[in-house]
RNA sequence: GCUCGGGUGGUGGAAUGGUAGACACGAGAGACUUAAAAUCUCUUAUCCAUUAAGGGUGUGCGGGUUCGAGUCCCGCCUCGAGCACCA
C-alpha cells in the first residue's frame, strides 16, 4: 500500500493537476487503523509497517457485505412495521405508483418482471422519501388463456396451479425487496376480484355497450378459442403463433370504436412515452374522406345504389371499376341480380375459408370475379363500370365497397392489369369541387375493430349474461313506454339480460374436463347445472351464456380495484378513487401498447360516461420499459437463455442483483443481460458496507461536491436515469474513499438516502447501525444548496478558433473579462496568438473561451 | 411500403449546440501474498512523435448551418421495433 500511494504520487505529478483531480486515487481505510496514517504516514513508511498496516486492514476490510441476514431480516421487518403501507383513508399527499401485474404463466418471476418492478420500485421509494404517502400495490393477472394453457401443459387443473403460482410468485416478490403494500394485493381469479369484472360487464352491457353478432372472427385452431385483433400478430396467435383461421361464431363485442374519436384525440393530453402514444395512433388508424353514393345498372327496374369510402375524391374521373368485399352484406342482397351467381358465391366461399396467413401474404397475387349482368354508374361522369368481388378489399372498413382507379392507386393497378380492365388516364380535379359535384359526404373512418370479449374456454370469468327464450319475443315487440323497462343492452340484444349485482359472481365451477374440445363453445357448455338458470327479468327457466370473458377485461379495471380492495360491497369506493385515482405514475411492457392499455382507457371512458369516476384517462403518467434480452436474443426457454432472478438473489443479493439491473443503461431502452455486469455492482456495494462501518464521520458540514451529487442523482431518478444515477453514486463513494478523513455524517446520510431507493436493504442496515432512528425509507430526501453548486472552481476551457488549446482552473462565476485577461496570461495561448489578431471572443459562462483569430 | 427509435472505444454505456468517451466491465503493468483469490495503485479511442513537450484524426456515410456539431438542417446507408392490401 505504501509502495503504491508514492507511486501515484509521482504519476499524479506527471500526468498533470488536472488529470489527477479528475481521477481521486482510491484507498482502503480501516476503523481501527489511523486513517491519518493510512493516507498520509504510509507513503513514507517503511516496508515493516506496510505490513503492519495491511494486516490491520485485512483484519476490517475488505468486508464481504453479509447481504443474506440482512435481507431476510430486513424484509420482515418492513412488513411487521408496516412501512409501505400508506393510510389509504387519510394519506395528504398520495402518490399511486403502479407497475404492470404479472401473469403467473411459468414457474415464476424472470428476470424482465424483475427490471420492471425494480424500475417501478426504484421511483416509488423515490417519492415517498420525497414526501408523498406511495401506494404500490401487487397482484396476479393469472385468469386467462396464458395461466391456462401453462397449467394445461404441466397437466395440473388451473384452479391447483392458480394456488402453486400465487405461493411461488409472491415468495419471490417478496424476495426482490420493493416496497409493496401487501395488504392489498389481488389475483383476478379470485371470486371477490371478477365479481366486479363481471359486474364492469353487465355495467356496459345494460349501457348499450355490448352486442352480440355472428361474426367471421380470428379463430386459434391451436388454443381452440377466438382471439382479438389485438391479439393475433402478421396472422398468426400471440400466445401459440399458429396460423389463425377465420370461424364464424356468434360472440359478445363491446363497442370500443364509439370511443375512437376520444381515444385518439386524448393522447395528445397524456405523458406517456412516445412510441407508444404513436403505437396507438396507428392502431386507431383515423383517416378523412368521403363517402360517394353510385347508383347501380342491374339491367331491371329495381333501383339500387351503393356508396364507396375514399380518401381521394379528386381521383374520381379515373375511376375504372368497382370491387366489394367477400364478407360484405350488400352483397349478398346483389346476388339476386347476378347472372353468374354460382362462379361468384364459389369464390365468396373459398376467400373467406382462406387462412389469414395466406390472404395477407406480401406476394399474393389479387384474385377476384367480376359481377355479370351489374354495372355500377360513376356519378361525376355518368359512365357504367364493372363490378368484382375481390379479397383485397376489406369488410370491415369503410363500406366494405371501393372505387378502383388504377391510374392512381398500385392495388387497384395491379388488378386492373391482372383482369385486363381498361385503364383510365383521367386527370385530377379539384378536392372540393369533385365532393360537391357528386354530393359526397365527408366522413371520418377508423381501423379500430370492436372489441370480442367472448373466449371458448374454461379458465375466465363466465359472462355475466342469460338468455331467456320466452322474454325474446317480449322485447322485440315492446314499443313506447314498454320499452322504458329494459336496458339498453336489453333492447339491442333481445332474450338477453345481465345478472343481477346481488347475485353476483357467477362462479367459475371446478369442471374435471377443462380442456376445450374445438367445437367452438367452452367446455362449460357441456356442464347442466352451470348453465341452467333463472331468467333475471320473468324467473322462468333460461341459459346461461357459458364463454368466459377475455383475459384483457380483468386487467383493464385492476388498477381501480387495488386502493378498494378491502371493501367487499362496491368494486371502487369512490371517495378512496377520488383520491387515489388516476394512476400517477404507471410502468410497463410496450407490447401492452395496443392491448391492455387501450383497453383500460376505453373501460375507463365509460366509467366516466356511466358518472361512477370523475376522469376519464386511468393513467396520467406512463413509461415503457425496455426489453431485457440475453445475448443479444429474446429470453426463452426453447433458446435455453433465460435468466433466473432467484439464482441471482441467492448469491449475491436482491440489491446486487436491482442494481446489476438498472446500470445496464436507461429504463427505457432495456439491455442485454450480462453476468460482468454483476462484478462491478458487487464491488461498489462492499466498499459501501466498507464505508458504513469503518470509516469516522466528522460532525461537519456537507461536502462542497455533495450538493452536485444530490442534485444530479434527484433529477436522474425522476427521469427514470437510474444508471447515470448509480455512476454518480459511484463517483461519490470514489471520492469519500479518497479523502476518508473529511467524510462528515451529513455527508454519509445523504449519501445513504440517495442510494436508499436503489439499494433498500444495504442502506436500511448502515442507517441503523451508524445509529440512525427509524426505516431510511421513510426519511427525507436530502435537499441541496444552489448557492454550494457556485462556489467551487471549475476547469475553463480556452480554445482557438473552435479548438482546445489550454485549460486553467477558475472561479464559477467569472466575467468575460477576467477570463480573457486569465487566458491572455498563459503561455501556451499565446504560443497560438503569436502575430495573430483575435477578432471576436466567445465566452460560455463557468466552461469555456473561445478566440477567433 | 408507412410510422417510431437507434448507429459513439475491445464491451455496456456518458455527454442543456461548448473539454467526446463520465461510470463500469474487460485488458495490460505494478503493490500485497509462500501461492491463489480478494483488495489497492497506475495505464487503457486511435495515429505520429517520444528525452520531454506536443501534434493530427475520430461519434454509420456525404453535404450544410455555426466562432464551435455526437447533438441542428438536407440527402443517403444500416440495424431494431410496431403497423401493414385501411382505398
Amino acid at each position: 500500500m505504501k509502495k503504491a500511494s508514492s507511486q501515484k504520487t509521482v504519476s499524479a505529478k506527471s500526468s498533470g493537476a488536472v488529470k489527477s483531480a479528475k481521477k481521486p486515487a482510491k484507498m482502503a481505510v480501516s476503523k481501527k487503523e489511523p486513517k491519518k496514517a493510512a493516507v498520509k504516514a504510509a507513503p513514507k513508511k517503511s516496508l515493516k509497517s506496510a505490513k503492519v498496516v495491511k494486516k490491520a486492514v485485512k483484519k476490517a476490510y475488505p468486508k464481504e457485505y453479509p447481504f443474506k441476514e440482512i435481507e431476510k431480516r430486513w424484509s420482515t421487518n418492513w412488513i411487521e412495521k408496516k412501512v409501505y403501507e400508506p393510510d389509504l383513508k387519510k394519506a395528504k399527499n398520495p402518490f399511486y405508483n403502479l407497475m404492470m401485474f404479472p401473469y403467473p404463466s411459468a414457474e415464476g418471476l424472470h428476470v424482465g418482471n424483475m427490471y420492471a418492478f425494480t424500475g417501478t420500485d426504484i421511483y416509488g421509494r423515490f417519492k415517498r422519501m420525497s414526501g408523498f404517502d406511495v401506494f404500490e400495490p401487487i397482484g396476479l393477472d393469472g385468469f386467462g388463456i396464458h395461466s391456462e394453457n401453462y397449467a394445461m401443459k404441466k397437466g395440473v387443473h388451473p384452479m391447483k396451479q392458480a394456488k402453486v403460482a400465487e405461493k411461488n410468485f409472491y415468495n419471490q416478490l417478496k424476495m426482490i425487496g420493493n416496497g409493496f403494500a401487501w395488504e392489498e394485493r389481488l389475483e383476478t381469479y379470485n371470486p371477490e376480484y371478477y365479481k366486479f369484472t363481471q359486474w364492469i360487464f353487465t355495467s356496459l352491457f345494460n349501457a348499450g355497450l355490448a352486442y352480440r353478432k355472428n361474426a367471421p372472427v380470428n379463430w386459434c385452431p391451436s388454443c381452440k378459442t377466438v382471439l382479438s385483433d389485438e391479439q393475433v400478430i402478421a396472422g398468426r396467435c400471440e400466445r401459440c403463433d399458429s396460423e389463425v383461421s377465420k370461424k364464424e361464431l356468434n360472440q359478445w363485442f363491446f363497442r370500443i370504436t364509439k370511443y375512437a374519436p376520444k381515444l385518439l384525440k386524448n393522447l395528445d393530453k397524456l405523458d406517456w412515452s412516445e412510441k407508444v402514444k404513436t403505437a396507438q395512433r396507428n392502431w386507431i388508424g383515423e383517416s378523412k374522406g368521403t363517402q360517394i353514393k353510385f347508383s347501380l345498372d342491374t339491367g331491371t327496374e329495381k333501383e339500387l345504389s351503393v356508396e364507396v369510402f375514399t380518401t381521394r375524391p379528386d381521383t374520381i374521373m379515373g375511376v375504372s371499376f368497382m370491387v366489394v368485399a367477400p364478407e360484405s352484406e350488400t352483397l349478398k342482397e346483389l346476388l339476386n341480380y347476378v347472372q353468374n351467381r354460382e362462379d361468384v358465391e364459389q369464390y365468396i366461399f373459398e376467400a373467406k375459408n382462406k387462412p389469414e396467413v395466406e390472404r395477407i401474404a406480401d406476394d399474393k397475387e389479387k384474385t377476384g370475379i367480376v359481377l355479370k349482368g351489374v354495372k355500377a354508374i360513376n356519378p361525376a361522369n355518368g359512365m357504367p363500370i364493372p363490378l368484382y368481388v375481390a379479397d383485397y378489399v376489406l369488410s370491415g372498413y369503410g363500406t366494405g365497397f371501393v372505387m378502383g382507379v388504377p391510374a392512381y392507386d398500385e392495388r387497384d393497378l395491379a388488378f386492373a392489369e391482372k383482369y385486363d380492365l381498361p385503364i383510365l388516364n383521367a386527370p385530377l380535379i379539384d378536392r372540393d369541387k369533385a365532393i360537391k359535384q357528386v354530393n359526397g359526404k365527408e366522413v371520418t373512418q377508423y381501423r379500430l375493430r370492436d372489441w370480442c370479449v367472448s373466449r371458448q374456454r374454461y379458465w375466465g370469468a363466465p359472462i355475466p349474461l342469460v338468455y331467456c327464450e320466452h322474454c325474446a319475443e317480449k322485447v322485440k315487440k315492446a314499443k313506447g313506454a314498454e320499452r322504458k323497462q329494459y336496458s339498453a343492452g336489453e333492447l339491442e340484444n333481445p332474450g338477453w339480460f345481465a345478472v343481477k349485482e346481488k347475485d353476483l359472481p357467477v362462479e367459475l365451477p371446478f369442471v374435471k374436463e377443462f380442456r376445450p374440445e374445438g367445437a367452438g363453445t367452452s367446455p362449460l357448455a357441456a356442464v347442466k347445472k352451470f348453465y341452467t338458470a333463472k331468467c333475471p327479468k320473468c324467473g322462468k327457466e333460461a341459459r346461461r351464456e357459458t364463454d368466459v370473458c377475455d383475459t384483457f377485461l380483468d386487467s383493464s379495471w385492476y388498477f381501480l380495484r387495488y386502493p378498494s380492495v378491502k371493501s367487499k360491497k362496491v368494486a371502487f369506493d369512490s371517495k378512496t378513487t377520488a383520491k387515489w385515482l388516476p394512476v400517477n405514475m404507471y410502468l410497463g411492457g410496450a407490447e401492452h401498447s395496443v392491448l391492455h392499455l387501450l383497453y383500460s382507457r376505453f373501460v375507463t371512458m365509460v366509467l366516466k360516461d356511466l358518472k361512477l369516476v370523475n376522469f376519464d384517462e386511468p393513467f396520467t403518467k406512463f413509461r415503457a420499459h425496455g426489453l431485457v434480452i440475453k445475448d443479444g436474443k429474446k429470453m426463452s426457454k426453447s433458446k435455453g437463455n433465460v435468466v433466473n432472478p432467484d439464482d441471482y438473489i441467492k448469491q449475491f443479493g436482491a440489491d446486487v442483483l436491482r442494481m446489476t439491473l438498472m446500470f445496464m443503461g436507461p429504463l427505457e431502452d432495456g439491455g442485454d443481460f450480462r453476468d460482468a455486469g454483476v462484478v462491478g455492482i458487487v464491488r461498489f456495494l462492499n466498499r459501501v458496507w466498507n464505508f458504513g462501518t469503518s470509516f469516522n464521520f466528522s460532525n461537519g458540514e456537507l461536502s462542497q461536491w455533495m450538493h452536485k451529487t444530490i442534485k444530479e442523482v434527484t433529477e436522474d431518478l425522476e427521469n427514470l436515469k437510474y444508471n447515470t444515477a448509480i455512476s454518480e453514486l459511484m463517483v461519490a463513494i470514489n471520492n469519500f474513499y479518497d479523502k476518508p478523513d473529511e467524510v462528515s455524517k451529513k455527508d454519509r446520510d445523504a449519501f445513504l438516502k440517495l442510494l436508499a431507493p436503489l439499494a433498500p436493504f444495504i442502506t436500511e442496515e448502515l442507517w441503523s447501525v451508524v445509529g440512525n432512528k427509524g426505516s431510511i425509507h421513510r426519511a427525507s430526501w436530502p435537499e441541496y444548496d444552489k448557492k454550494a453548486l457556485k462556489e467551487e472552481n471549475f476547469d475553463l476551457v480556452i480554445q482557438i478558433n473552435g479548438k482546445v488549446r489550454h485549460t486553467i482552473r477558475a472561479k464559477r462565476g467569472i466575467s468575460e473579462e477576467k477570463a480573457l485577461k486569465l487566458a491572455l496570461a498563459e503561455e501556451k495561448v499565446n504560443q497560438f496568438l503569436e502575430g495573430e489578431t483575435i477578432k471576436k471572443v466567445f465566452f460560455v459562462p463557468d466552461r469555456l473561451i473561445n478566440l477567433v483569430i
